[in-house]
DNA sequence: TTGTACGCGTTATCAA
DNA sequence: TTGATAACGCGTACAA
């Protein structure tokens, strides 16, 4: 197949190739009226359409940008995600998404991909496994901004949630409630901000009221058989904080299979809100994260430094929004 | 941000350009291994990526393609997309994804989009309503390929579900669990291969078997609310058949708002498998898509052509797999 | 008002 | 074994 390009314009409509490009930029105040309409005929029966590639290389400007995020299985990406493209959209921008599965080899090759496809600027939510990597990539000056985690000592800038505040929200709710006992799960924590942070939290205020720690961190798999045997035992606190959806599915999954009825048996609040949430049996009670407004800003902040409007270093916080439903029982 | 190019390499290694280019290219058989040194040093030294925008414009290849899906709020898409980035990755293939959010102009917006970017190829869950814009791609002998739907009379080959033979299969296990009652739930038909398709097996299936047809073919917000008024008049058929996912959510989310407990007051049998089906209360009985099967073969079939080691136009159907639950009643 | 010529970073051809 | 040069399609000085 043969591609059109403003050469075989330029010849249809009896024009040099630059008054072609000259129309197609807006250029055109000017020109003979009959020149105009011969190009716009021209493109129109050619069904022109301009080589991006081109351009960019001439421009030295993709209008593309990059995100590449840690897992692209936990709802909260997927939500990212939306919103950026969104907010790019609005901006003539193109966005690639990479999912870098967890690993950092991946997460490593996907930033030179991008790079060699020339991205205007990147927003990740890093493995945090490639330190230097990113290192480089900030004192190169390239555009980057991070999403719900962030690497120490790196001023690219972080837009998160605050995790502290949403945790102690949680688990003053569950306080009330009257739960005497208050779990954890979660995946490995590792160096994972949100998971150091949540996990944090709540052993700040196990400490302040009481309450004695009961923590499970450890894979998917993993916390699949050891909550299954708790639950077989009946060794599992009668409350529990999960730290995201992708261990929440691993709670429900162990529920089901163990016959644990919720909340009879056993109060769950989890982090992110996903869509059966609303209509599980029963309606389960939620931290949701303002993704749409976590992505939407950090959008805004590499759009600001990709066109020198103005740079900012700093760490976003945002709060969550606490959704009350059917899934912790009121003890006495 | 200065980038690095080629010639910043050859001037380091001290070599002309082209022969980077020949080292880069794996072309060294016969070059001094000192050169090779040299080039490898520099390259290593300034932390040299070709710039992919470059060679694509030289190579008239970009290594990419582009995925047009109509909706991806379903999971068939997503899982879809899932399948083709994994075998165009072992390919060496980047991929672009788009989603046309039901809407044709964004669809055509995003086609143009694309071949301005000169992909490579296109991979299309397509809306059915830019016949002439596909049947251009067709004649100009643009290497295209449909998944879940196609274009009555254009022989662009598609890659799809063997509907029919899915629903007889829902339907006589309903007969099998003796319902005398079977409803059909979708969104609105329209062109909609799929929805066609499965309405049409519905129909025939009711008329083979003696069942009165009840269907109910609209958006989802009207869905939720007629579903609702069905449930609560008392004139829902004993068990449906859901065409997809998110008419499935609309029906979990009226059976909530109702009391209506599943199996108990209504069965249901659904299309395409969502992680939560197997731990919902009940476990739901579903028909699960081969959706990795059919993303592979598609991404497959687009390679091949794109390749030119050879063209088909042909319609490739695809069994589905029932997986029984919990969520069919057997009556009496 | 329109056209010529050059450069963007790469690869390929051909000559040295 | 290496290098000079043209080309890919576009945008833009600058010239006409």
């Amino acid at each position: 197949m043969k591609r059109i390009t403003i050469n075989d314009v330029a010849e249809r409509a009896n024009v040099s190739k630059s008054t072609v490009s000259h129309y197609l930029n807006n250029r055109f105040s000017y020109m003979g009226s009959d020149t105009k309409e011969r190009i716009a005929k021209a493109v129109e029966e050619l069904n022109y359409n301009p080589n991006f590639i081109a351009k960019s290389l001439k421009n030295k400007k993709t209008m593309t940008v990059g995100i590449i995020v840690a897992n692209i299985l936990h709802s909260f990406s997927t939500q990212i995600i939306r919103a950026i493209e969104d907010y790019f959209y609005t901006k003539d921008y193109h966005v690639i998404v990479c999912n870098a599965d967890d690993d950092p080899v991946k997460e490593k090759s996907y930033v030179q991909m991008l790079m060699s496809k020339q991205v205007d600027g990147l927003i990740v939510i890093p493995t945090l496994e490639n330190e230097l990597l990113f290192k480089d990539l900030y004192e190169q000056n390239f555009p980057v901004v991070f999403i719900d985690r962030y690497i120490e000592g790196l001023s690219i800038p972080s837009y998160l949630l605050n995790n502290a505040l949403a945790i102690e929200n949680a688990f003053n709710y569950l306080l009330e409630k009257k739960h005497k006992e208050i779990g954890f799960i979660s995946q490995p924590v590792k160096n994972i901000t949100p998971r150091v942070e949540r996990k944090n939290a709540y052993l700040k205020s196990c400490q302040t009221h009481g309450i004695k720690p009961f923590t499970l961190s450890t894979s998917l798999d993993n916390l699949h058989t050891e909550i299954k045997n708790h639950l077989e035992n009946n060794t599992m606190p009668s409350s529990l904080i999960v730290a995201n959806d992708l261990a929440l599915l691993e709670v429900l999954r162990s529920a089901k299979e163990t016959g644990t009825v919720i909340p009879r048996d056993l109060s769950i609040i989890s982090i992110d809100d996903i869509e059966f949430t609303e209509f599980f049996n029963p309606s389960l009670t939620v931290i949701a994260q303002p993704t749409f407004e976590i992505g939407k800003a950090a959008a805004r902040g590499l759009f600001h430094t990709i066109n020198h409007e103005h740079t900012d270093y700093s760490t976003h916080r945002f709060n969550h929004q606490f959704i009350e439903r059917s899934s912790v029982k009121h003890e006495n």
